[in-house]
DNA sequence: CAATCTTTGTGCACGCGTTCACAAAGGCAT
DNA sequence: ATGCCTTTGTGAACGCGTGCACAAAGATTG
């Protein structure tokens, strides 16, 4: 999952909807979007649940920080359901996007489908690259940095995404904020920092596969039938071990038994 | 965020590590191996938080959890430290990786540093298309999906990424597992159904957007001086007002006060 | 109209995660 | 060696999120 529900005080529930409850009204809008298209009329917690991936009770409780939208009995009507969410979550109306950064994965994103079916309009590509400018981009033609503030401020944008190179992208923010965004989707694996009011959200691939790489050796652990208890500095991984642990400092050392010191490089870890 | 912590029963804590800690290590990796670059000794908690971006109180409660690896009065040999979080996400092993679905997304995947980087080696990229097969994308050559059993058991490929529309991914990831693929990071828009055992997590593009959408809402509603209690049933958006809602069950539009019917549909929400 | 059946909405309890705040531990200077 | 200063490691309190279980509400049937 993206992580992304940084700064902002605990107290974040925006007009006591629960911040956990809004990241599920866009999985509860995609399956009734679903069901709306076979004609489904209506739809009980259950199986709208089912449909979603989630617990009927979580389900119904989320319902009930939007209203009481069902009809005891019968279940929800998925048209009127659909339009409440879609409303709730501000998809009634366009959102006018930019992407920064038309590498891979900015052009990616710039053909994704799921964007424009959400009410999100793509309104510039933009890029350092000069010798993109003008080409055309999922029909869009690309454009250089140096009209990023006029691009905002002309089609008043409010959200943007960041598909820059690490590197760029704290500078790409600065700019994108001092123009006016206020909403940032950040696939650079940096941490960004921006002012009070502004919402980030990260997307970051590989630390995605971070953690599942933890959970499968986890798996493959528990299969040599190792015992529960964790070894502190002893390696869990069966084979294919690596350098040993760097020397840590003079006090540490002395609690651990002695490893064959080894400051080798550690090959698995590489800068980003 | 990309969400994913679904089904494994809350009691998930692999090996007393708690899951929100394990999602938290490769933010701290990252910022130690930029450290780790800069030729940096040791750090302390509070500057290592920062360049994570997270609190300091939290960052010293998860590296407790995998032992105490600081020196009081000093701080993190940031060395040691990289080693241990590597090993314990293991990363000192190298993780085989097949990509499904060499769209625009899988190839931008592909081509994404960040994988390499940190110990996972794209195995294989395998598409339905046959015309896309023997193509090199990123320098690998694409398979064709029929490749995609033997692909798996000849590399001992436990992960698997599928990048395919959302119509095809759960074809794939029945396959996947049957094959014996254990993880999966999903980008398709669909909820996947699997056996027990094998972990999911989710990146859900349009998602991101959607939760900004929300905030950048409230943002807006707040601005125009709106009471903080909510009005249901009372669209909050200044303008670009869509269709209104569709006609609630009989009940339900009884409590309501009688809007004005109109069955349309609703543009800002279209199949996805 | 009354009885029954279905399904919602929610009060309550529990557990995880976060944060505070401080004692313990080690380095360092004198 | 002794005392001071810095920083870790963690006990404890708190708050959010989840899931159970049931009463209330409405549909439906006879």
């Amino acid at each position: 999952m993206a992580t992304g529900r940084n700064h902002r005080p605990a107290t974040s529930r925006s007009r006591g909807i629960p911040e956990a409850t809004v990241a599920r009204l866009p999985l509860y809008l995609r399956a009734l979007t679903a069901l709306s298209e076979r004609s489904v009329p209506t739809v009980s917690s259950e199986e709208l649940a089912s449909a979603a991936g989630v617990n009927s009770a979580k389900l119904r409780k989320d319902f009930s920080y939007l209203g009481s939208y069902g009809t005891r009995g019968v279940g929800y009507d998925v048209e009127y359901l659909v339009y409440q969410i879609s409303r709730e979550l501000g998809l009634t109306q366009d959102w006018p996007v930019v992407i920064v950064g038309i590498g891979n994965l900015g052009a990616a994103l710039a053909n994704y489908g799921g964007f424009a079916s959400r009410g999100f309009r793509v309104a510039a590509l933009i890029d350092a690259d000069p010798s993109l400018a003008g080409k055309p981009v999922a029909g869009i033609p690309v454009q250089h940095t140096d009209e990023l503030e006029k691009i905002i401020s002309d089609n008043g944008v409010s959200i943007g995404v960041i598909a820059t190179p690490a590197g760029a992208a704290q500078q790409v923010c600065d700019r994108l904020v001092a123009a006016g965004i206020t909403s940032i989707l950040n696939f650079a694996p940096t941490v960004l920092s921006v002012p009070e009011g502004v919402d980030v959200r990260k997307v970051d691939l590989s630390i995605e596969l971070q953690i599942l790489a933890f959970h499968e050796q986890r798996k493959a652990g528990e299969d040599l039938g190792g015992p529960p208890g964790r070894r502190p500095g002893e390696g869990v991984h069966p084979e294919t071990d690596t350098a040993p642990p760097a020397a840590p400092p003079a006090a540490a050392v002395t609690k651990r038994p002695p490893e064959p010191g080894n400051d080798g490089d550690l090959p698995a870890v590489m800068p980003a």
